[in-house]
DNA sequence: CAGGGGAAGTTGTTGAACGATCTTTCGTGT
DNA sequence: ACACGAAAGATCGTTCAACAACTTCCCCTG
């Protein structure tokens, strides 16, 4: 009864649309400040009201939609704020998961997987395969820190940062310049360079931050 | 835009339900590992089963209750994992807030607010009280770092706190030691010696983590 | 063309219903 | 007496239909 511990597979309706919706919002299939019916999207998506409403919930905690009281929900509008504080986050924590990381740790194996899944995405030009490596990356850093709530966190700030990516259409000019950088913070973690490798993701970050609000200023993002 | 948050004080019934739940939950009228019915809790709030599953679906993401498929929802029973994590998660955004603080941030003088309100509440001999007013301080803390999702997260994790707290029947040696302490850190950042602060911080989480799991390793938990 | 006033459409919430699944009880066999 | 298993009972998961409260949209008026 109590050594179950394998996350059971099995999620029920409400979650299972909620992850539909999930991947449809960081798709770009529903875009930000769109509006999504409950009749219309139960309908598609198969289940009652009741039940998608227990999902606009969770995506609402999530950040990723935005409920107006009688008016529906819609998908939420980065902002020049969320991109800020996502980023800040991200530093404050990934940078402390990289620097107390022991050596040898589990997640390391994933570090390294990632790396390799985006170096050959990229030999392919698969640069979406890319972003995807590149974000799994990250959650495994994050992973080096042990804490099932830090991994929580991080996992809605990433579907919160997709949604941002979502304002720059050049996939290629968004992921490919750090798959090296990744590379050499891998390396530098698996040298016991621990604070090298901090240093070196805080300016990653930095960049990374800086073309993301450099796109938003320009225009790029949607206009509902 | 940015200055007051525009909480309005329109709550949805789920909502309502939800933070009745939570309250019961702090407070222990809930104690850990008892179900929660959701015909009973339903008439006893006095909203339908669907609304109250609304608030139970919020609560489970708080990690203040569990579900269990087909068999109810229980309040989440503390463990010394959860425990422990919650601390290395405290100690890692309190001292980043701490450190990185700006002088003269707003939310300094909810930090010294609260030492006053701690001191008064323990001459009055009210240990509940001191016990609030000394959360309310780490609330202000992580609000130094000026990031709502931080906010957010500290705020799941409070509740969580709260629940791990009622292992510990006594108010008072869960409570007075840090009220000194708290001035201190208060003062260290006034004056802005930003790292002492943090380092007292660091060394104050370290004991109260310490005394929460002498406490849970001597078997004050509830026995559900 | 601006503003006001419905009309229509959506959300918020409830109650009932039914199949699916867990719990408990009860009986049986050793 | 105790372990084991099966049926009964209780509860959850989900849907549907309904209605009030509220928003949005469109049309009408000035």
């Amino acid at each position: 009864m109590a050594e179950r511990a394998n996350d059971d597979e099995v999620l029920d309706r409400a979650e299972k649309a909620a992850a539909d919706i999930r991947s449809s919002i960081i798709s770009g299939h529903f875009t930000p400040g769109s509006r999504l019916s409950e009749q219309a999207l139960g309908v598609a998506l198969g289940v009652s009201r009741n039940t998608l409403r227990e999902a606009f919930r969770m995506l609402t905690q999530e950040g990723l939609l935005v409920r107006r009281p009688h008016a529906g929900v819609i998908v939420a509008v980065p902002s020049l704020a969320s991109i800020i504080d996502i980023y800040r986050v991200r530093r404050m924590i990934e940078g402390q998961a990289l620097r107390g990381a022991p050596p040898r740790h589990p997640a390391g194996r994933a570090l390294a997987a990632a790396v390799d899944t985006a170096v050959a995405a990229r030999e392919a030009g698969d640069w979406a395969a890319v972003g995807t490596a590149n974000m799994e990356f990250h959650r495994a850093i994050v992973a080096l820190a042990d804490s099932a709530r830090l991994d929580r966190v991080y996992a809605n700030i990433s579907a919160e940062l997709r949604l941002a990516f979502g304002i720059i259409d050049d996939p290629e000019y968004l992921h490919a310049p750090y798959v090296d950088r990744n590379a050499s913070v891998l390396r530098a973690h698996a040298e016991g360079r621990s604070g090298d490798a901090a240093d070196e993701l805080d300016a990653y970050l930095i960049q990374s931050e800086r073309t993301l609000l450099a796109a938003y200023a320009r225009g790029d993002r949607d206009v509902h």
